[in-house]
RNA sequence: GGGCGUGUAGCUCAAUGGUUAGAGCAGGGCGCUCAUAACGCCUUGGUUGGGGGUUCGAGUCCCUCCGCGCCUACCA
């Protein structure tokens, strides 16, 4: 038993996530943290909304909200989302929350003490129409390159020149149109991460398992050019953590907020302690998980997350533990995803293209989006969504090789020996068979799960499936039963226990249904087959059963051609 | 431009430098009849993006060209 601590990128709290957002980092984590739970470890799995930054207030003026009660209500609306996807987070925070407020302040104290803040004096580009400062992409103009006359401040969409926002003709504020625009002068903390580059490297060379998607990211940060850069660390906003040295005012800085991407990491952190409070823990309950001077020595830390996250993840948010001095629980492992792709092109918000998480639970039920996107994870590169390919793999892997070998067994069953576990007749050298095949996927799935590898994971578990039926076809109780009944017992004693079986090894995929088996089997016994021929006996004759609904209706062709003519979104 | 990744069967993907490059789906055939027209067995598909090199041996390592994706530090 080992204790083991994980968190999920946050998803911004502006707007509803697509499915892209989901396999990326809430889904596979969810699949390893139910793992690890069943196998009988101690398991803190962390998510948060990331509530702060230019986009959430924007997005709150366009509703006429004040951006808090916005940022609510969209928290609200996210945590239901992940419920209805069976995301087990044992706290679902939010970065707004005291807890990361007083957090964010006490690392930006203790950083400033050690001396890594720098007090920097800059121009920004301020729209007194819109009264704020604008982020470089929120300014809009002419690029003076190739003439394109929506580029943008940080970058030609165009001509892919990188640009300053000085450098436009014409700048406009993108979010009003304003052209009343004024450079000002701003003074921001800056995190001095150059000056801590050797520790920051040191680190990842130590970590030598990393996928060459993560190191190689981080490399690049810390070698390229002059090497790693400092970062602003605060901004010109009103809604977020407010700049403070530890408890104390920080002079100069008044009406300024912390960066979102420096208070968002140590929100992980925070939501721990959020956890802790909302469940009537001590402060040292959730220090266990993240000091290592308070008990967190045995602690696993994984992380999930997009590939664009991993800059952060491997060179800010480290440079922000180790700059503290204190002695913070690091990240042992990044598993990181590529991205889903839509039918040939990007998940698209504005364009109403793709399926969000709302809409995918609003026409089909959550295990069947799990066990599509979790076993075409994109891991090795991107992958993509397709009806066709999503109408195929769930009517054929959870509709016929699961669904209908539970719908085989437990049917046959009733009509010959009703809604009991029928007696009589001992497992022989088949079942022994059977049970030698099981162990060796079950044991080759074990590792599977526990390296992260989501896609193997799956083809194994599938594999296991297909062993059900194989059984089934190969003992043929339905012609034994013509003359051997005690023999016809005992195969179908046999696969009612695989049901058992198969629920609790499927669970982390689809808990959904698992549940839905476990219950038609009248059995709460969800414990892990350690001992596979132990686990084919834990329903005995004369327990009763039922026979359950349909478990996976199929995608019918006029599902699949409906859905891809909603979801295609609007024409440019 | 620079960096990283990727390219294997119609599709989605495997393959510590080591037999004849393998699975699932789709396609074809046979079997079974318990089951959601489901299941099982057999089977057709490959010049591993192109070219060159290293090696006894290359999908794998090196060079080069081509395609695709991502990142490039103030979106988060």
């Amino acid at each position: 038993m080992a204790r083991h601590l994980i968190t999920s990128a946050l998803p911004y709290i502006n707007g509803i996530k697509h499915l892209g957002n989901l396999v990326g980092s809430q889904l596979p984590a969810d699949l390893y943290a139910r793992f690890l739970r069943t196998r009988g470890h101690e398991v803190m799995f962390i998510c948060a909304t990331d509530e702060h930054g230019t986009p959430a207030e924007l997005a709150a003026a366009k509703t006429g909200e004040p951006v808090a009660d916005y940022c609510a209500r969209m928290h609200g609306v996210q945590a239901e989302l992940a419920r209805g996807f069976g995301l087990s987070f044992d706290h679902y925070g939010r970065s707004s929350s005291p807890q990361n407020h007083a957090l964010t302040q006490h690392f930006a104290g203790r950083l400033a003490d050690n001396g890594y803040i720098a007090e920097v004096s800059e121009k920004q580009v301020y729209s007194v129409d819109d009264g704020r400062f604008l982020p470089d992409r929120y300014i809009e103009g002419t690029c003076p390159n190739c003439g394109y006359d929506k580029a943008r401040g940080d970058q030609c969409e165009n001509c892919t020149k990188q640009l300053d926002p000085t450098d436009l003709i014409d700048p406009r504020s993108a979010i009003s149109g304003s052209t009343n625009l004024e450079v000002r002068e701003t003074k921001h903390l800056y995190l001095r991460q150059s000056a801590l580059k050797d520790q920051i490297s040191d680190w990842i060379d130590s970590k030598t398992d990393w996928p060459i998607l993560t190191t190689s990211i981080a490399r690049k940060w810390l070698d390229d050019g002059e090497g790693l850069q400092d970062r602003g660390i605060t901004r010109d906003l009103h809604w977020g953590v407010p700049v403070r040295r530890g408890d104390q005012p920080w002079p100069g800085m008044e009406g300024k907020v912390f960066y979102v991407w420096f208070d968002a990491p140590i929100e992980y952190i925070a939501a721990t302690a959020e956890w802790a409070d909302a469940n009537g823990k001590t402060d040292a309950d959730w220090r266990r998980w993240w000091r290592r001077d308070e008990g967190a020595d045995d602690v696993t830390y994984t992380q999930f997350m997009g590939k664009d996250n991993v800059p952060f993840h491997t060179l800010s948010f480290p440079a922000t533990l180790i700059g503290s001095g204190e002695p913070w629980r690091m990240v042992d492992y990044i598993k990181s995803f590529n991205y889903l792709t839509y039918d040939g092109g990007q998940f698209s918000t504005s364009q109403g293209r793709g399926v969000f998480m709302d809409h995918a639970l609003e026409i089909l039920p959550a295990d069947y989006w799990r066990w599509w996107l979790l076993s075409h994870a994109p891991e090795s590169g991107d992958s993509e969504f397709t009806w066709e390919n999503f109408q195929q793999s769930v009517n054929k892997d959870l509709a016929d090789v699961l669904g209908n070998f539970v719908s085989r067994i437990t049917k046959f069953c009733r009509s010959k020996f009703g809604e009991t576990v029928p007696e009589g007749g001992q497992y022989g050298p088949e079942e022994a068979a059977l049970v030698e095949a099981l162990t060796a996927r079950i044991r080759a799935y074990e590792g599977f799960m526990a390296a992260m590898d989501v896609r193997k994971s799956a083809s194994e578990l599938r594999a296991i499936w297909v062993l059900g039926n194989e059984y089934l076809q190969s003992a043929a109780p339905w012609s034994t039963f013509k003359t051997d009944p005690e023999k016809a017992a005992m195969q179908v004693r046999l696969g009612l226990n695989l049901i058992r079986l198969y629920a609790v090894l499927s669970a982390p995929f689809i808990p959904f249904a698992s549940r839905a088996m476990l219950d038609a089997m009248g059995t709460g016994d969800d414990t892990w087959p350690d001992d596979v021929a132990a686990a084919l006996t834990a329903l005995p004759a004369g327990h009763a059963f039922t026979v359950p609904d349909v478990l996976f209706a199929k995608i019918t062709d006029e599902q699949r051609a409906e859905w891809a003519e909603r979801f295609k979104g609007v024409r440019q």
